[in-house]
DNA sequence: CTCTGGCACTCTTCGCACGCGAGTGCCAGA
DNA sequence: TCTGGCACTCGCGTGCGAAGAGTGCCAGAG
């Protein structure tokens, strides 16, 4: 068990190292916050805190730096989210309503993002599993040859191509297209499935190959998109990240381009609020030296895709936090407006 | 003028640069290519290279790099453009037709790029303005309130919502659809603003300001799509740039985050070949250190985009011009096919 | 006129010894 | 349990000298 004081002392260290990048000794500690004791006192506790694993030392005679158990500790219990400031706050507003579409909203928070945090910025974009349909559109590009075009109330639009096993009549189409909106939109596309299942019955024999060509390209789209896509940003902020630079640097670029990566760290963060992976607690072996701070964000009380950032163990949690759950908290209110 | 010998110097001077990433010296030089002279004849053509301008020394004592009026004229005299290989090709082909739809086409092909070139792989969506108009569909999702959905031959989909100054019959709906793609399917963008003009009067008066919306908001959509997207990859090879690493690759990544300034970048590029742009001819100036080698692409004999790739200036110059070249005219191909 | 070998000179780099200073651990005393 | 003191360890910066690479120039040969 920890005494409150050497809670305190770990708390310190955890600030000066991020604010110094250089490991901080026991005097240093004394002298910039008043703890009311003296530096052997404090290397006392910090020998304790070295045993229990919340600190080491990179080389004898060098000052302590936090390890991840010791970013955990003080994540969970020493350091509550940093709230953004009222002219912080309409700034975010501000820059988030300037966007036209679903695709400027991710963009400009992913801009925003990295620059509040100063941290490579992480978005997904909203996912389609909670939506609705409402639309679906197919053409005649060739006699044999459909395009299928779906369109969310998200305001995303995916097409596909069909290749008919038989040719298909104008009337046909007309008839199949309007059936499948009849029956589809306005729905959920979990309930799509399940509504079109015996929607080839109702065709002439030769077009029910056709017809159950186009239903299963259309739940496929459906199933494929749920593999969301994300955007990133921010990446020039890992210059920032250390000294020992190609080395660490490298392996979180090649992960950053990994979309499955990222997309399943973010799955990970299972929180209502605001969770944070330090360090080897993150999966993936190359984000083994970044910490990752995600958070779902939505329209009304449902999480439609989460975001956050990517960023040094060494990096300021209480504000990147704060920064992170604001972002998302107007991120959501701007989606339930549109 | 330069004699036969001292441009094969510079040859060997970049060919062994590019190598060992180090000065060069006289003596390395006449060791490693047998240029049938000694040491200290190459000594004088050097300095004659370097009174011209064409190489440098970082240090006194030190040997010579080549600046970028010597990368300059090594590729425009020098050096030809490597082939690939016929099993790169294969692999090259084989891998692009693996693609399901454009964005994975375009999504393959950076990575291709990225691997093949060990660089930062920059890809441009297809053009539009070459483009031709395959369909247009109108929907109504209210009333007064359409959704636009424009089909180009290569297989993007662009929508767009139109709000209708007055309600908007089904009937009417469907003869402007009608209409509409009677006029443009399979016409060039160019072209449809004429062939669309006096498309109003055919309507009831009633129903011709909605026409006009309709027909202003595809013009838009036509003009904002040449605000092209793109695509990029492999910026972890960027690690492989140098020993001063943070003041040179960050001004990169922040440039690599500009899409405009990358389409600008390739938009310079208006050979019919591959073109290179070297350090100090990159306009933007967080490339100054950097080359770009791009090449158009498209399916036909018609260019609809371009990609290419970011590298250090000191890149190998035949081999990536080959695998650019190659790549895109794969690109084009399978473009092509689809 | 061009090429070559030789020579002196310049710098960078590396290894090494040294001293400084920060920081630690431990101990005895309050 | 806290404190002050003290000895000890190392990392880091500095200065110096030797080694090595590379250059420029010059005089002589072809």
């Amino acid at each position: 068990m920890l005494s409150e004081r050497r809670l305190q002392v770990l708390r310190a260290i955890v600030q000066d190292y991020v604010g110094t990048e250089e490991p901080v000794g026991s005097k240093a500690l004394t002298e910039r916050h008043n703890l009311g004791v003296s530096p052997a006192t404090v290397r006392n506790d910090m020998a304790a805190l070295e045993d229990e694993g919340f600190i080491a030392q990179p080389h004898t005679s060098a000052g302590r730096i936090p390890t991840d158990k010791g970013y955990r500790l003080f994540v969970d219990k020493l350091a509550g989210v940093k709230p953004m400031t009222a002219p912080e706050r309409r700034a975010i507003q501000n820059f988030l309503e300037g966007a036209v579409d679903l695709d400027d909203v991710v963009a400009r928070t992913v801009r925003l993002l990295a620059q509040l945090t100063r941290q490579v910025a992480v978005v997904q974009y909203p996912s389609l599993t909670r939506s609705t349909v409402r639309h679906v559109e197919l053409l005649a590009l060739a006699p044999a040859r459909l395009m299928l075009v779906l369109i969310t109330d998200t305001g995303r639009v995916e097409q596909r191509m069909v290749d008919c096993p038989a040719p298909f009549g104008e009337a046909s189409l007309a008839d199949l297209r309007a059936r499948l909106n009849s029956r589809v939109a306005g729905r959920r596309f979990t309930d799509v499935p399940s509504l079109v299942e015996d929607l080839p019955d109702a065709f002439e024999a030769e077009d029910r190959g056709t017809v159950s060509t186009v239903l299963s390209t259309l739940l496929e789209t459906l199933v494929e998109e749920n593999e969301e896509r994300l955007m990133i940003g921010g990446t020039a902020n890992l210059t920032r990240f250390g000294h020992d630079f190609p080395l660490v640097i490298r392996p979180v670029l090649e992960a950053l381009e990994e979309q499955v990566v990222l997309l399943k760290l973010l799955g990970e963060a299972k929180d209502p609020g605001v969770t944070v992976r330090i360090g080897h607690e993150n999966a993936h072996e190359g984000l083994n030296s970044t910490s990752v701070v995600s958070v779902g964000y939505g329209s009304g009380g449902e999480t439609v895709a989460k975001l956050g950032v990517v960023g040094p163990t060494r990096m300021d949690y209480p504000g990147t936090m704060g920064a992170v759950r604001a972002v998302a908290r107007y991120v959501g209110q701007i989606l339930a407006e549109s």
